[in-house]
DNA sequence: AAGATTTGACCATG
DNA sequence: CATGGTCAAATCTT
């Protein structure tokens, strides 16, 4: 656990970096350039680079758990390579979320996804709670996938117009990993709540004890807060100029961490996404004994300083702001970014804006 | 009985 | 036409 106070430092150096780049951006460009627009969600990405910041300080001073303290670092920080865009190919018509009731419609729409490797123990029957419901509405065996991939909904579909959907696809590579791909926003009251209340604690907690042996005991204020495995992000293009983004994943499956993470570095990295000019993000638990590989140095700033050391464009900057906006969608309830990332961009239809799904795990375990 | 899952069929897309 | 995504009836679970 020496390593926490690294990673803590790294990350709290990261946001300031962060803020400070972005600052210079904006100084530079602040008459020219950027549009009105772009330059307030700089503003806010400035911001919250500091609200974090600050965040990991109180957090630190506040807690002598250092586990749940890496917890938090690392469900703020993973989520801030997320990145958003809509496609500019695409009419207003098919942003509208209106012909999402259309399921003629779906798949011209524009659509957002969301790319998440997690890991599990082996021997699990798939992917665990993420803090919403899902239903499942298909599987399909997929053309040489070893694993089928299934299709999940938002079980809120129906009585709440939400449209969230996911899927999750099992590794060929590694059967304990699970690709999980998110679409759409959660505009349910699930969605909506920073913390999505199970329903039936019972059955998360069946599910729970399924994935795992190991079960963590959480004090009360922490509990909110439970995060677990944050793995791999990946940012990746859609062929058709849809743009998936990243978020983290607070996984509640804890107790896979030590035995699966060998392999989340090397599996990423093959990956031949990560050689066509996207970048990945490496997400660790901090309390991973496989943390002390990495580079003593902070891996996540060689990714950013891919974006801040780069021309920005405005594109780059929506990118970056809407890191900011995912973070804003904290999904630790007590830190108060309450930007509503639906006005982040007035540019983006509301409904098509997708962010992060906040997923955060309320476990009563 | 209501809700969730399974699974083959259907459909859109490239 | 092959493939992936979704639908919906049948089936299972609660």
């Amino acid at each position: 656990m020496e390593n926490d106070g690294r990673w803590e430092q790294n990350i709290l150096i990261n946001e300031l970096v962060q803020g400070m780049e972005v600052a210079r951006r904006l100084k530079e460009d602040m008459n020219a350039t950027y549009s009105a627009d772009t330059k307030d969600l700089l503003l806010q990405r400035i911001l919250s680079s500091y609200e974090k910041a600050l965040l990991i300080l109180r957090w630190n001073a506040s807690t002598s758990k250092s586990q749940n303290m890496s917890q938090a670092t690392a469900t703020l920080f993973s989520e801030s390579p997320i990145s958003i865009s809509a496609s500019p190919l695409r009419d207003d018509k098919d942003h509208n979320q209106e012909f999402k009731h259309d399921s003629k419609k779906r798949k011209t729409m524009a659509k957002w996804v969301d790319q998440v490797r997690v890991s599990f123990e082996s021997g699990l029957e798939g992917p665990h709670e993420d803090g919403y419901n899902w239903r499942k509405y298909g599987q399909k065996d997929i053309l040489g996938a070893k694993y089928p991939r299934s299709y999940y909904r938002c079980t809120f579909r129906n009585t709440q117009g939400c449209w969230a959907t996911k899927q999750v696809q099992r590794s060929d590579e590694d059967p304990t990993i699970f690709d999980i791909t998110y679409k759409g926003r959660h505009t349910c009251s699930q969605g909506n709540k920073a913390v999505p209340q199970p329903k039936s604690p019972d059955k998360h907690e069946k599910l729970q004890c399924h994935s795992n042996e190991i079960q963590h005991r959480q004090t009360s204020e922490e509990s909110l807060t439970t995060f677990g495995t944050i793995m791999t992000v990946k940012r990746d293009m859609v062929g058709n100029g849809e743009m998936e983004y990243p978020f983290t994943f607070p996984s509640t499956s804890f107790g896979s961490m030590a035995q699966e993470s060998y392999s989340l570095i090397p599996s990423t990295l093959e990956n031949e996404s990560f050689l066509s000019s996207h970048f990945q993000t490496h997400l660790l638990y901090p309390n991973m004994q496989e943390f002390k590989y990495l580079p003593s140095t902070s891996f996540q700033m060689n990714e950013l300083d891919g974006i801040y050391n780069r021309p920005l464009s405005e594109s780059d900057i929506t990118e970056i702001i809407s890191t900011n906006t995912s973070t804003t969608n904290s999904p630790v309830p007590e830190f108060n970014f309450s930007l509503d990332p639906v006005e982040i961009d007035p540019n983006f239809p509301p409904n098509t804006l997708d962010f992060s799904p906040r997923a955060l795990i309320n476990k009563n375990i």
